[in-house]
DNA sequence: TTGGAATATTTACATTGTTAAGTAAATTTG
DNA sequence: CAAATTTACTTAACAATGTAAATATTCCAA
C-alpha cells in the first residue's frame, strides 16, 4: 500500500532528524551535550516523541555508532587502488588514525563506549560493522603473508595485533594520555604517523628486500 | 600542635573511608554504582558530608586513579630482578596486561576515562603517576637499544609505540571489542599474551642472535 | 560557661532518562 | 458522511543524580 510506504518513509525521516541532531550536539560539544531534551529541542518535538522512534538513548548511540562505521569506510575509498598489500595495510593504518583523530566522538562510540556493545548483546549479539572492518583487515594481512611481506602463519593473531596497535595510538591520544609524550598538539598526529611507520617497517619481513 | 595533627589524621581517615567505599562500589558493580549518595550510605554519613572532603565527584575519581597507579606498581615488583632488558620489557607488558584485565575499573580510570585528566588539567597539569610509569618504560626501552636488543635511535618513539600496543590490547578487551577475534572468554588472555609474544619477538633485533 | 570555629545534616534545585496518561488529528469503517 | 479507531504527539510526573545554601550540632579555647 502506497500510504503505508509513505508513512514508513516519514518514520525514517524523523529517525534521521533525531540522528542528525544528536550528531550535531556531540560534534559541537562532546557527549555531555547529547541529551534527549536537547535533541528534542533541536528537532522541535517534545522529549517523549523521541521515544516513539528509538527505544532508549542507548539505541540512538548505537545507530550513531553505525553511522561512524560508514564514515570510516569513506576514509578507505582509496585502498583498492593500492596493489602492494603491505603498503595497503600501512594506508589502512593511516586512514584509521586520521579517522579517529578527525572524528573522536564517532571513534569513541565505535571502539570505546560501552553502550553500543550492550545494545548489540541484547539484540542478536552480532557486531556487524565491526566484523566487517575486521574482515578487511584480515584479508590484507593474509595477503601480506602469502606474498611474503610479513613473516608468520597466523593472520588472525597479527591482525589482532595490528588493530590493537593503531587503536592504542588513537585511544590514548583522544583521551589525552599522550601529552607527556607529545606536549605540542600540532606534533601529535605526526608523531602517531611516525609510530605507525616504525611499526610497519619493523614487522615487515626483512628478507624481502629486493 | 598535637591536636591539630590528630584532626588532620581524622580528616585523612574519612577521606580513606570515602575512597574505600567508592572502590567497593565500582569493583562490585561498575561505575554506574558509584554515586555520592551510595558512598554516603556506605560510610554512614549524609551525602553532602562527602563534599567536605572532596571538591566534587571528579576529585574522588582522580584520587582513585592514583590508587590504581599504586596497585599497578605492585604488579611490577618483580621487574628489578630481570637483568635482560628485553625480557624485562616483555614482563612489563605482561604485567600491564594482567593488571588491566584483573582491575578493569582501575584501568579505565587510569587510561580511558576523561574525568581524572580534566581534574589534572585544572590543578597544575602534571600527570605525575602516568609520567612516572612512562619514565620506567622509557628507561627500559633505552637500555634495550643501548645493548642492541632493539634497533633504532629513538627510545621515545618506541616507548610510545610499545605502550600503545599493550593499551590497545587491554582497552579493546575490556570494552568488549574482541569477541569476534576471541569468542571464548577463557581464550582472551592467552590470545593477548600470544599477541604480546609476537610483538616482542618481531621488534627484537634479528641480528642479535648469539 | 560561652562563643566561635569545625563538622554535619536538612532542604532544596536543576538536570537527567524515562513512563503513564491525555489529546488532537488522521484514517478506517460502517 | 458520521462514528470508531488508530496514529502521532504532548503534558505531567517520577526517580536518580550532582551539588549548593541554609541550618544544626559538636567541640574546644577563653
Amino acid at each position: 500500500m502506497g500510504i503505508q510506504e509513505r508513512k514508513e518513509k516519514q518514520k525514517l525521516e524523523i529517525r534521521k532528524l533525531i540522528l542528525d541532531a544528536s550528531i550535531k550536539l556531540f560534534i559541537e560539544e562532546g557527549f555531555g551535550n547529547v541529551t534527549i531534551r536537547k535533541i528534542a529541542d533541536l528537532i522541535e518535538y517534545s522529549p517523549t516523541t523521541v521515544y516513539l522512534y528509538f527505544k532508549d538513548k542507548d539505541e540512538i548511540l548505537t545507530a550513531l555508532h553505525d553511522v561512524g562505521f560508514q564514515k570510516m569506510q569513506e576514509y578507505n575509498h582509496d585502498l583498492p587502488s593500492i596493489n602492494n598489500p603491505l603498503l595497503r595495510l600501512h594506508k589502512m593504518g593511516e586512514n584509521y588514525i586520521n579517522f579517529g583523530m578527525e572524528n573522536p566522538e564517532f571513534y569513541e562510540l565505535m571502539f570505546i563506549m560501552d553502550e553500543p556493545m550492550k545494545v548489540i548483546e541484547e539484540t542478536g549479539c552480532e557486531w556487524k560493522p565491526g566484523d566487517n572492518a575486521i574482515k578487511v583487515l584480515k584479508a590484507t594481512v593474509t595477503e601480506c603473508m602469502e606474498k611474503n611481506y610479513l613473516i608468520g602463519t597466523d593472520p588472525h593473531l597479527v591482525s589482532l595485533s595490528v588493530w590493537s596497535f593503531v587503536h592504542g595510538l588513537v585511544s590514548l591520544a583522544i583521551r589525552d594520555r599522550m601529552e607527556k609524550f607529545v606536549p605540542e598538539k600540532e606534533l601529535l598526529l605526526p608523531m602517531m604517523r611516525q609510530s605507525l611507520n616504525w611499526f610497519v617497517n619493523t614487522i615487515e619481513n626483512p628478507a624481502r628486500n629486493q
